[in-house]
DNA sequence: TCAACAGTCAATAATTCAATTGAATAATTG
DNA sequence: CAATTATTCAATTGAATTATTGACTGTTGA
């Protein structure tokens, strides 16, 4: 009995030791945006391609992702729904650290609520903007969604309506491409509110997404 | 932009890391019972106390508990609840890679859901079995729940009426206090249901506890 | 079949981490 | 104020992790 406890304290810590550097943590959240080959996972996360591999051979040992040959590549995806929720998890832990510095950041942008959200995409009251890559973007996004990668958005801004307000989102809670947009938008004069959650809450919550084309 | 990002991730992966060493997490899920001296810590996790002093610094510094100067002591205890989801995500997580596995255990025994059994603290039509150790109970407890300790359980069985239903509990799903409890039950004739969650999945859904006497 | 490509493996050197020891600090007691 | 108790700190040792390199395995397509 005490040794089955001690198992449980070693898988668990099996697991957080997966999650203990930092590079492991950015793959992780590259492939909850969807599965992916070894090099191209290499790539985003500027690591050589023998490094990340073993990095998600690791992720792999801890039961987070699991890998599957196709032709001459390798993919890599999440293993199950559970490992979202430890993400977020995780997120929600350090937001909490940090109430008092994130004033500054949840006070100055408007943003709006999953609720929300989901009766306006029905409505198509709203424009829902995805300022992820496009390859991230092809994976899967938000229903009705809308892709201008941020590093366009300053030349392609015209291309978003004047008078219907505008929900800009990215990968989830950590990341600050929503941010940067929402200031090119607001600067435009259009009305917009943040999604804070992003495509990673939003499938932590199990919403129905689009893929593909 | 890019430097704030790998921020999120340094931080995610000092959390994982706090979390990555077997001795932390049993330190932590001690913790979780209730907050305790360093020195008491030490011993049941079986530690120096200059030891257990370090890793309880580290979980400190992760920001996953806190500590308190009192009297001569330093009582340290879990810094918000977000501490407990995080904890509940890796068993969720753990449980879920072992799903086949886990049919001995999870078919064997017949459990309560947390719904039923809050109707039924309510009507006082079961007896709720605590079968941690003493301390554990005297820090926290479900509404109502008797205490008998494993160990004291053989001896005891008698005090708990023959005619009424027994839900037993211990600390939570990584916790087998409750299936050894279930077993002597069972073996006295006794109807018994175990709640799974137990203490943890209790207070980790927020719901209310009795403490002291 | 052979070259190329995508990924893995094995060996290494640099770094970091864990447990132990004994000394230092802080609060309490006589 | 000295002695005691509870905890932390600092230094050491041995073990574990990390990134890098180059060799090695499959798979595809010429």
């Amino acid at each position: 009995m005490a040794q089955s406890r001690s198992r449980k304290f070693d898988e668990i810590a099996g697991v957080g030791r997966a999650l203990g550097h930092p590079h492991r943590v950015l793959l992780l959240e590259l492939i909850v945006q969807g599965g992916r080959p070894v090099e191209r996972l290499a790539q985003l996360a500027s690591l050589s391609t023998a490094n990340a591999s073993q990095h998600l051979q690791q992720l792999k040992r801890a039961g987070l992702v699991e890998s599957q040959r196709s032709g001459k590549q390798v993919i890599y995806r999440l293993k199950d729904e559970t490992v979202l929720h430890l993400l977020h998890a995780f997120q929600n832990c350090l937001e909490q650290q940090r109430v008092e510095i994130d004033v500054d950041r949840k006070e100055r942008v408007e943003i709006i609520f999953r609720e929300e959200l989901m009766r306006r995409i029905r409505n198509r009251s709203i424009i829902l903007l995805d300022v992820r890559p496009e390859d991230e973007f092809a994976q899967g996004r938000l229903p009705g969604a809308v892709n201008i990668p941020i590093e366009q958005l300053a030349k392609r801004i015209r291309e978003l309506p004047k008078h219907k307000e505008v929900i800009a989102y990215c990968r989830g809670s950590y990341c600050v491409l929503s941010l940067e947009a929402m200031k090119l938008l607001n600067a435009t004069g259009r009305r917009s509110r943040q999604f804070v959650e992003g495509y990673s809450g939003w499938r932590t919550n199990g919403l129905p997404i689009e893929a593909l084309v």
